[in-house]
DNA sequence: ACCTGAACACCGTTCAAGT
DNA sequence: ACCTGAACACCGTTCAAGT
């Protein structure tokens, strides 16, 4: 799906492939990347999804590098809006959390490719400014609210990489069942049972906000609780 | 640095190359992907640095993926024990998650790669089973304190995936100097300062593991405070 | 049993040449 | 301005041939 295109050959249309678009390009390769990873975007299969000469991608967008520079600024530009709900402090910063930790997933290769391009803090000033927001309802300020911005966006990001790695590698080789016999619990078979099944990631997920969320909380002044402002 | 070798070229020394082991294979190939990552090991770069031929490398370890296969075994049983310490097991479940960085921190590219080949559980059950032991100590059982094991390794699993990409990828474009602003930071110039300023993940870690384990920990029975059993 | 070079199918990239 | 094929220096891997 090329979309639009701006016809620059002159023969009037025929068998001939319409001129090869920058946004052309790009488009195929998001769609490689998206699909399969960074690592399956090869300029030569770039060129043959578009029927071009390799080559020519290199006139349009200087070289790999620069492609996939120009494919994360785009990706990054176009993420949307973090709102959050919930009618406590700590439920509205744990709603930014999942909202953030679904932006991420949506784009499963995006983390790694931001970071690895510099571009972390411009795409997570929009999440960041709601934890502010959100760290002041609940009463805290100056570092204390800066630990609570940093510790969520740490968590989420972690959990985002450790989902992926988990996913791309689904088969386990001992195995948790085997592992987690009751010798191994410590007398305590219901934990046995519950580490030897699969691991939900989203529940570990929630989980951990929750309680990351309640501890950098704990201490703080009891004024200003309910919604926050703006 | 070969260490021993078994001799057996039958010129009695001389300028020939010593018999390749695959023991060298490895120590050769596992300081290749130490100092400069999986991806710098090339099997002709590796056959270079040890001066035979390229195709010999294949008869000793088959092809890249099961070297690299037997250099992560390899690592995985040599990581040390994880002792807990500190007076309360707020304190030991941390000080479980602070010596658990450090061991993936010192082979900061085994995350991925064992997670890549499925062994992640066996790397993790010594953690585990000293985590298990803490929350018990703590008074969680069953599926709380499975929620203990799993938000503790996913924390740090997680951080250390973040710090990684953050040591590859040091200068930040936009610098986090100029997002930071007065303006954007809701009225709070200690927070824009304190976020102005480079992270230090290893205090992000720190606050993090605190507020987790203190929420984890929250709605626990008061019953069996102080050092655990064992 | 162990090592070798030649060869194959892949990469990204450059360059001179076409229209 | 845009596209092309040929060529270069890299990959991992296989194979027949050496000792």
């Amino acid at each position: 799906m090329p979309g639009k295109y701006v016809c620059t050959n002159m023969d009037g249309g025929g068998m001939a492939r319409p001129a090869l678009t920058r946004d052309e390009v790009l488009d195929s390769a998001a769609d490689l990347v998206k699909r399969h990873g960074p690592a399956a975007l090869t300029m030569r299969g770039l060129a043959a999804e578009l029927g071009t000469a390799v080559t020519s991608i290199y006139w349009h967008v200087g070289n790999r590098e620069s492609l996939l520079d120009a494919l994360v600024e785009r990706t990054v530009a176009d993420l949307g809006e973090i709102r959050p709900v919930g009618r406590t402090p700590a439920r509205r910063i744990a709603s930014v959390a999942r909202a953030l930790r679904r932006q991420l997933r949506d784009h499963p290769h995006l983390v790694a490719m931001v970071h690895e391009r510099g571009l972390t803090e411009r795409m997570f000033l929009p999440a960041q400014q709601a934890l502010v927001r959100e760290a002041h309802a609940a009463g805290l300020r100056g570092a204390r609210a800066a630990e609570v911005v940093r510790a969520v966006q740490f968590l989420v990001v972690g959990h985002v990489l450790v989902e992926r790695n988990r996913e791309r590698a689904p088969a386990q080789r001992p195995g948790e069942q085997e592992l987690w016999g009751a010798r191994t619990a410590d007398g305590d078979p219901a934990l046995a049972r519950t580490l030897a099944w699969p691991v939900d990631p989203e529940k570990v997920f929630t989980a951990s906000v929750k309680a990351l969320v309640a501890g950098l909380l704990e201490a703080a002044p009891e004024t200003a609780r309910g919604p926050g402002p703006s």
